[in-house]
Formats: structure tokens, C-alpha cells, sequence
DNA sequence: TAGTGTATCTCGACT
DNA sequence: AGTCGAGGTACACTA
């Protein structure tokens, strides 16, 4: 990886064209060839930037540039498609390169997929006695997250969110309105669950006759926890 | 801006837990308190970050993580949320600071607002015959993208998408059930135009009526080229 | 200021 | 390889 903090212009040209007028700015040049302009502000999107896999290659200004200050041309050519990103390098003020090596990489904890884990082994949450039909039961419009039946033998239908937002009840209705159309499932009924549920989404789901559960991510993954030392 | 290489994990807490193992990565320190932990590799997104407005506090080790390697705690934390980063510092090998200043900032051209334009302009792509009523058609629920006539004389209203998913056709749903209840419109049939339709979006519209129409923005563009070409 | 729609989205999972 | 869904999405625009 090489850092360079330079006074430098950046055009870009492939999906859109985009252009930043001379600044200081930081350039970062990954391994992979992809290269990063970022200024002081903003969040972690860089101003410009180059996905990997690209190339760099360097070369003198023209006579033109060189008059106007720049004293080096980056371009950085993607390897898959025609997109290129042209850095015009005024003056660098700072320029190193380290060996990172590869990373051990990320670990994540408390997605939406560990949520309909959890829930679709503790199933019981949505009603003693329920049981699992299937988790991502399949749809002409898409997956339901989980599919049950109650003690009483009826269907459930559950969509599953972090946060429970009206876009989620619709999306529960949707299926509802499918799912009651198959003789051998109807009557669906459906629940709505999330870590938090909106109280918008619960006035639509409540007018809809759309359970809500709001779910408890630390008490189901203490649950699993003692499941696990079982074992 | 500070601009550090070093030997370090990270720790995250917020709206979900992750966690970096120890390795060399670069972290950035913008001046809003934002910070950037970046490997040698992926694309712009780091492996892990603070948003701004944040505050970096750094913190002598405890025993304990002095006796594991680590020589200094930094912690971010959001202004506006309890969200924090740990990173665990055990050997720093790049430290440097630049004063950037204000970026000027990015001007982005050849956007596509020009869709809308383009398909008013080539109304016969959803028709031979089809003359336009108007673009941004107003109802008591926003503007319908497109009003048009087809060649037999009736209604048609055009939603336009980007991408096309269900929430588009749930929209164009919802302007025909309004403009059919007016007498001078009715019957009016819908159309869901956009580049990309996904599938289930397509069954969705198949089961409301409605036709749907994948459109080549690069041919229309052409066109519109040829056309300006002419004056 | 909150809501909405786009993005050079990125990223992972699955077909 | 393409497709689809989610994101600590970010970001611009609008009411």
C-alpha cells in the first residue's frame, strides 16, 4: 500500500464524468491497483475513486500541463471495463508505501440472518407450541423469512427485520395476500418481527391484523449461548 | 488529517458488534473526528470506521493489554449515538499529519435525470402512435412520471424506474386506481418503464394489468444525439 | 429537519 | 458468472 498526501486535480470518466479541482488531497494506492481520493471531511465514500482490479501507470506531463504546475500524470485504468480515473500531480508533499499483507478480515455479529437463526430455533417466541415450517420459504415474489404453524395447526407467515419499518408490513401483506391463495396453506396469518418496530408500522400492521413481536437479540443469543454449552 | 500505519485491532459496537483480529492496516483521522481503518485490499468501503461527528480519546493500556503487546487504546466515539470504536494500537510504524483544508469539492455531469426527458421525446417506445399528455402529471398523490395517449385514443401512465422493484409498481398501482376514477382518463392502463425490471417485480405488475417496459438508455440516448445533431 | 430515491453504491450469498 | 437482498449503507434533494 502506498500513502501520498499531493496538491492534485482528479477526473474521472466511465459510468459518469467527474471532476475535482486542484487540492491537497490524500491518495491511497492498494495492492490491487485500486486507488482512493479522499479529502478531510465527509464519511468513509472517498471524494474519487478506482474499484479494483485497475491499473496505475505514470507519465511527464505535456508541455501544456507542465506549464499550468503539474509535474506528473497518474492514470488509473479499470481492468474490466473502460473506466479511468486521471490524477494531474502538482506537488507531493508526502509519499509512503508499507507491506500490510492480507487481512484476517471481519467478523460480524447481530445481522438480520442471525436473528432468523435464532428465532427459528427458538420458534416458541411467536406462540408456545408452535413449530418450523421452513426459514426463506420461497414465493413467486420472493422468500417469507419463516414459515410456522401455530398449536392450533394454522400457518404463520413471519417477516423478520432489525428494525421494523412500514416497508416491512407492506412487504408482509404482499406475501400474506399470496400465501392465502394456496389452499393447502390458508388461512395465513402474519407477524411482524424486529429488535424495534416503528409505531407507524405498528398502527398499519395493527389495521392490516398483522401481529407485531419485537424480539430481544441479547436474551435469544444468551438462549443459543446455553443451547450451545449443552453440547 | 492524520495518517497512521500500525499494528492493531479493532473493536466495534453499535448497531451490530464486529471485530478486527491484530494486523498492520491503515488508519485515517479526519479533522470532523471521523476515522478509517483501510487494509491493503475491497474497494472504498473499510473494514471498519466512525462516522462524523465523532471524538477520538486516547487511553494508556490496562496491565493486562500492556502484557498482550498493546501500547495505546484509542476509542472513537459518535457525537450522536452510543456507537464506539476500540482500537487496540500495539506498534505504530507511520504517524503524519497535513493540514488539507476545505476540499472544493466534486462536480458530477451526464447523470440520467435524462430518462424522463428522453422517453417523453420517444413516446413511441411504449406504443407506435402514442402522443405525450404530459410529463410530471399532477394527482392529489404526486405527479404520475408520464401521461400519455396510445394510438387507440386511451390513457396510458408511465412510471419510470432506474431499477424497477415492487415499490414502483405498488406507486403505479396506486396513480391507476386514482386516475381511473377520473371519467375524462378512464380507462387508463399502466406501463413500468425503467432499465431494469426485477423478476418479482414483474409478477407483481403481470397480476395487476400492468405491462412493463425495459428501456435502453444507451439507444435512446443515440437517438437523442442524432436528433441534436440535426440543428 | 425528516423523508425519499439514487449510487462509479459495496458486499455477501446463492443459482 | 450473473442475480438478488441488505447495509453501521452514503448522499443529494425535497417538502
Amino acid at each position: 500500500m502506498r500513502v501520498v498526501i499531493a496538491d492534485c486535480s482528479v477526473d474521472y470518466r466511465g459510468r459518469l464524468t467527474a471532476h475535482l479541482p486542484l487540492a491537497r488531497r490524500l491518495l491511497i494506492l492498494k495492492a490491487d491497483g485500486s486507488v482512493l481520493v479522499h479529502s478531510d471531511g465527509g464519511s468513509y465514500k472517498p471524494l474519487n475513486w478506482m474499484s479494483p482490479p485497475a491499473r496505475l501507470a505514470t507519465a511527464e506531463p505535456t508541455q501544456e500541463q507542465a506549464e499550468v504546475g503539474v509535474a506528473s500524470v497518474w492514470t488509473v485504468s479499470a481492468a474490466k471495463s473502460d473506466d479511468q480515473l486521471r490524477i494531474l500531480i502538482h506537488e507531493i508533499h508526502e509519499d509512503l508505501s508499507h507491506d500490510l499483507g492480507v487481512d484476517p478480515g471481519l467478523t460480524k455479529d447481530g445481522v438480520e440472518a442471525d436473528l432468523q437463526r435464532l428465532l427459528a430455533e427458538q420458534i416458541d417466541l411467536v406462540g408456545a407450541g408452535s413449530t418450523l415450517i421452513r426459514r426463506e420459504y420461497p414465493t413467486a415474489i420472493g422468500p417469507v423469512d419463516i414459515l410456522a404453524r401455530d398449536a392450533a395447526g394454522a400457518t404463520v407467515a413471519i417477516e423478520l427485520k432489525r428494525r421494523g419499518d412500514i416497508d416491512g408490513v407492506e412487504q408482509l401483506t404482499r406475501y400474506l395476500d399470496l400465501l392465502n391463495r394456496d389452499p393447502r396453506l390458508a388461512p395465513v396469518r402474519g407477524i411482524f418481527a424486529a429488535q424495534q418496530i416503528k409505531p407507524q408500522a405498528k398502527v398499519l400492521a395493527a389495521d392490516r391484523g398483522i401481529a407485531c413481536l419485537t424480539l430481544d437479540y441479547d436474551a435469544m443469543r444468551d438462549v443459543d449461548d446455553k443451547d450451545s454449552r449443552l453440547f
